[in-house]
DNA sequence: GCCAACGTTGGC
DNA sequence: GCCAACGTTGGC
């Protein structure tokens, strides 16, 4: 069982949204290194901090789970998508998706704020300066802490 | 709104 | 293969 943190705007999609269609089809994607870590390193049932982000007050506010292997994003190939992309073929795909099942909210978010002031965080690729990525691996350390920083807050 | 950091594209 | 230009992300 493995972890990871998915980011959203959510203006666009928030963690209420999820919890709402209880199912969502991650799609959308369109980097390699995340594509990556969904296509081959994600598994079902592993566990997901869903991170909001581009707010004024960005941060983990809930826990969703993957909820079965990759498979390629239909967007791609849809041409009105604001996702297509019409350098991937059919027989041959570029971007691969999951699906994430909502766990639950946190029920105070956790600030992004708040994680940078823990040194037990430190190395969290969500910390580095500068990181993008749009989906990234948790260490199980990393994980554990960050709930018991919940259980606390 | 600003801007640093980063990824991608494309000319050479 | 290099690298400048460009577009995007995302915190502040």
């Amino acid at each position: 069982m493995r972890y990871w943190l998915m980011k959203t705007e959510p203006a666009d999609f928030s963690i209420d949204t999820l919890a709402r269609r209880k199912l969502e089809p991650w799609t959308g994607v369109r980097n390699y290194q995340a594509r990556n870590f969904m296509r081959d390193g994600m598994r079902a049932g592993d566990g997901v901090f869903i991170y909001h982000s581009g707010g004024t007050d960005p941060g983990i506010a809930g826990i969703a789970r993957v909820a079965g292997d990759a498979y390629p994003d239909p967007t791609q190939f849809q041409k009105r998508s604001k996702y297509f992309d019409p350098k991937s073929a059919p027989d041959a795909p570029r971007w691969w998706m999951v699906d994430v099942a909502f766990k639950r909210r946190f029920e105070r978010m956790l600030p992004l704020a708040q994680l940078r002031l823990q040194p037990a965080l430190e190395g969290m690729p969500l910390l580095a300066r500068g990181s993008r990525l749009s989906v990234q691996p948790v260490a199980s350390a990393f994980w554990k802490f960050i709930l018991k920083l919940e259980q606390r807050a």
